[in-house]
DNA sequence: CGCGGCGTTGATCTCTGTCAATACTTGTGG
DNA sequence: CCACAAGTATTGACAGAGATCAACGCCGCG
């Protein structure tokens, strides 16, 4: 792990506000993992005894129901922390993790980290911010899939990819489209013509290179029931 | 607060596992507090500091979009806890709260958990636990709304409210069909229909009384994505 | 008795899923 | 270098689920 990684750990919320020699005790001796696009990291049911944080590449966390279908449940990029709450959790994972591009990972031992926690409350302070952070990730976005249309959850994915508040800009999706469609909570065909109808908006579309031309126009459409009475 | 309430606070997962002397610390001198069906106990934005232990009756927590859209997240009964995790975000409530039937209330002060947490290494441990159980729960909100149909959604809803595993039942729906409609991700129209594509599948309903002739078949319904291919 | 909130039912419309056909991209081996 | 296969994305036709709009019934309450 060299001095950009650490970095890295150090932006997360939950190594991020911790001392420097609590983190160190948690991480410092494991090595970087590398995966391949397509690995499995666990599975939902299996034993819980680490959480990752994400140096580079994405990972997918999934449910699969009894008869083969698979929800999305969030997709994790570097700076990110995920899993850490599983192991308070009888110690079994409730979903399944894929690496859905080539990934740099960083494990934490479980046992290691309840040890700690007992003895540093800064960590658990740290814990329980990172916990809540996503808590209220999982919060909106049952109230995305609950009141927005697909194109408006597609215009704010976009929107939440994009570091810019208003002009235009282009960013480059960062996984495969079949995925981005599931963790919106649609199919593929739906993105199609959901990437379709926001054309009007000045959203268009080459490969995995997406440019905007208004940022906040495609922000008040995300916003406002109205679901685009333009002249079109 | 009487020894059934405080039975009722020991029953939480966060209350259950640590020592019974935190327990007291935190809860003992606090006043239990009633409300009226239809108050409001906190906003989406307020400053976070507390969180509720429900004594009795019902507590939607929801958001509510610009153009006045709520869309449920969670309703919570005797014995659970709800809010705690706000309290590590900026302190800030992501969601609004409001009784849905008349409540009583534990309100346990944010200030003073965050003391302890500090001092009890196994209060902070509890917390994490009852955080995770809360995110295990909307992880599968949100698998459900992306996977289930309005009658399989609304079925699973009923399982849940039932403690019978096999055979008949009869169960009270707990607050408005309008609410249960919500907390679904639908309108309260589907839900009047959903109920009655459950009718061939021995589900009837008079008023708030439910009967389910075969809990069992129904969980069958659930679970498989064939929806209904029975004789009717 | 009449009013208002809640729930149901019906007609219709819109969105999204499904199924199928067609590019397009990428990688492989001849 | 090209042909081909496999994976990925788009497009079209169609069907079904659920939303919407409107009307009505039911019950509790003043």
């Amino acid at each position: 792990m060299d001095t950009s990684d650490w970095q890295i750990v150090r932006s997360t919320p939950l190594f991020g506000t911790v001392s420097q020699e609590v983190a160190q005790s948690l991480i410092g001796s494991q090595p970087v993992s590398v995966h391949r696009k397509g690995e499995t990291l666990f599975q939902q049911g299996e034993a819980a005894n680490a959480f990752f944080v994400v140096l580079g590449g994405w990972v997918k966390l999934y449910r699969v129901t009894p008869d083969g279908n698979e929800a999305v449940v969030g997709v994790f990029r570097r700076g990110e922390t995920f899993a850490e709450a599983a192991m308070f959790l009888g110690g079994r994972y409730p979903v399944s993790a894929e690496v859905v591009t080539d990934t740099r990972l960083l494990r934490v031992d479980g046992q290691l980290l309840r040890c700690r926690i007992k003895e540093q409350p800064e960590l658990a302070l740290a814990m329980l911010a990172s916990a809540s952070y996503h808590l209220k990730s999982l919060v909106e976005q049952i109230e995305q899939i609950k009141l927005l249309s697909a194109p408006q959850r597609l215009a704010d994915f976009l929107l939440r990819l994009s570091s810019v508040r208003e002009g235009s800009t282009t960013i480059e999706l960062p996984y495969e489209k079949a995925l981005i469609a599931n963790k919106l909570g649609m199919k593929p065909e739906s993105l199609s013509r959901a990437l379709a109808k926001l054309r009007p908006l000045g959203v268009s579309v080459d490969r995995e290179h997406v440019s905007i031309v208004d940022v906040a126009l495609l922000a008040r459409f995300v916003e406002s029931s109205d679901l685009g009475e333009e002249g079109f």
